[in-house]
DNA sequence: GATGAATGAGCGTTCATTCAT
DNA sequence: TATGAATGAACGCTCATTCAT
């Protein structure tokens, strides 16, 4: 009976950790599957056998559960892009690169293991590529590259147009990548780089192109 | 006493018409501010001052209305494409550009047309750039490039990521574009063709790269 | 331009005389194809070539419409019936043998009729034996027979029962007459007639059985 | 501190049955009242007040509350008329006396029991003998009527035309018994007995009487 | 009188959310 | 805290009826 607890780890708190952990991950399957709009929150709960009720004691709406993927996402991904950034401080191409490829590391990983945790042979609807989180990770991504972008020194053309065609690029061959067994990560990276840099290279160099600010 | 009629005048004629635009108008606005999904039919009647029933008098369903929506974009912008492929058989930079420009030019006349109807200075969520008529024009420049690509001789990599990042920097350009007073088309279709033709340039030249084949 | 009319049967009175036929005639095909809940207004006048408030200009409801068609048969059955009763007067036996004859042939004649206005080999769905107008017929008869059967001297059971039972009978052989080609009325009046006849002789005498008064 | 719980007794279990008995009775009361067409799953839940959408917690739509009245009805009548049949054997005329008893009397159970647990001298509409349930267990009498019929050995007419005889006297018989105070089942079913027995007896011999075959 | 578009109450049904147990 | 039935607003859509032309 007796019971030293450091941590919150009794009977209870496992409980409450994993039907969170259930919801998060019914969730992600079911956002996945029927996108946003078309997903229940019945959906979700009832993949995980919890009560209805329940769930609203872990989140408050279907949007906030939607949040906390993305979230999740963030929290994993963040420390990997801050590193990558400290370790290319300066160095453009280096960064780009290897941001696109843990980008790709990271949405395919994801992918993988959701789709390995079903039993193999079930009927299933198809599954979309984009989740909350890897929607989360294209964002840090997005983010970290137009500061990257927009930083630079030189003769370049408006960065929101450089960023966003970056952003749209790296979005686009992530999907592609994902429709293709087997997953090649390092062909996307290759890819979506060189169609970057050279993209980025060849622009013209007025800022005054009359392009937004 | 004589009076040729080349068109429907009567005041029932006109209120049908009006009617007619005032639905596609609403439903532009609706589906550009909300999405397709959690457009209802509702919005798009509310905003007519209609009564509800009488959306069902000119669209059989939310389905058909966006449908018209994109078909009519589609028909406007189709020969104007059409053109340009023509003229520019064998010339992939040049189609590429006039493509683009066209495009661009399209979708700001669809924005400004669309913006310049509504009552300034009146209370209204932000709207997005895409509405079915702008997705059904970009998805026409999508095919058309698409098949630039692949039909393209040479020694190029993988013509699925490179027709969806051509693709992808359109879109993205597109829609920053439409953000910014003034809006200028030949800026965007300047940025969008360098990057496009430099990224393709660039790409490594091994159709064994590693993308999906 | 002389003109003498002794009746109305201007243009105008033609056309509306036609027009409060032809809803009519619509209006007995759609009752007896769907019945009276699924039929629709819309699927009346659809038929006629007529606009929807047309209608209106002749009958102020669904129910209108419905009642004017048992009015109809009504009218035209009424003086068939009073004949038969007035030379019947004080054989019951006669009277309910001819009445059923005059019944079955009513409702024959109104079937084919109808039938034979439809172009052979279109395409159309099944119909039901009922319409208001033979419904109306229907409920003559039964009244006739209440009438007969409450009258007649003697030492029967309760004549609601026996009402009730001779109604139903004739009702359920028409039903079937209609039914099988060819439609042979002879045949379903011997047998409703045998039926109810020797039915009503064998009942037991008391009228005091306990059954409603 | 020992508990047998035979059956389901938390205050939860009482409401879920005392729901699903009330959207039953307010459903047999309606489509009594109404009929099946006419009545609306709104007239239902508003007799219960209960919201809109808890009738769905309980029946998937109105077809399915219907079939259940009527399943309901002929598992309670279905074994009492197979017991009937296996007791009658080759008698016909104590087959056909014995299910009109049994008939008569789960109508008027069926009926008293409904209008029993009304409030007395609350306004309500007239009410029709007609529900789910009384027609589920009248048509598993005709069917048996009409095996036994169509079954019997002989000289009669059509057996078409005795079914839907038959049927249709022990139908309307039924109505008026329940339209009178007291209901009295044993003259209804005496009356009905003779009606069918004598009415069969007296017809003519030659199966080629001109009924369709 | 004929027209047919407009109306709006009402339909069957769904679903995010609440709350008594 | 978990439960799951209850809630009721909202959905897409139908249709009897009205009314300006």
């Amino acid at each position: 009976m007796s019971q030293v607890a450091y941590l919150p780890v009794g009977k209870r708190e496992q409980t409450k950790v994993q039907n969170r952990l259930a919801i998060l991950d019914a969730a992600r399957e079911v956002f996945g599957e029927l996108g946003y709009e078309t997903a229940t929150v019945r959906d979700i709960i009832r993949r995980t056998g919890l009560a209805a009720g329940t769930f609203y004691n872990y989140y408050r709406s279907k949007e906030e559960v939607f949040a906390a993927l993305a979230d999740d996402g963030a929290r994993r991904f963040g420390p990997i892009l801050k590193a990558i950034r400290a370790q290319c401080a300066g160095d453009f191409e280096a960064f780009i690169r290897r941001a696109l490829e843990a980008y790709f590391e990271f949405i395919a990983d994801e992918h993988q293991n959701w789709t390995a945790r079903r039993p193999p042979d079930e009927p299933h609807v198809h599954i979309q590529g984009e989740t909350p989180e890897t929607t989360a990770v294209f964002n840090e991504v997005r983010d970290a590259m137009q500061q990257a972008i927009a930083g630079r020194g030189g003769h370049l053309s408006d960065p929101v147009f450089m960023a966003a065609s970056c952003i749209a690029v790296a979005r686009e061959v992530g999907e592609r990548m994902l429709e293709h067994r087997p997953v090649d990560t390092k062909g996307a990276a290759d890819f979506a780089t060189a169609m970057i840099l050279n993209g980025l290279k060849g622009l013209p160099k007025s800022p005054e192109s009359g392009a937004p600010g």
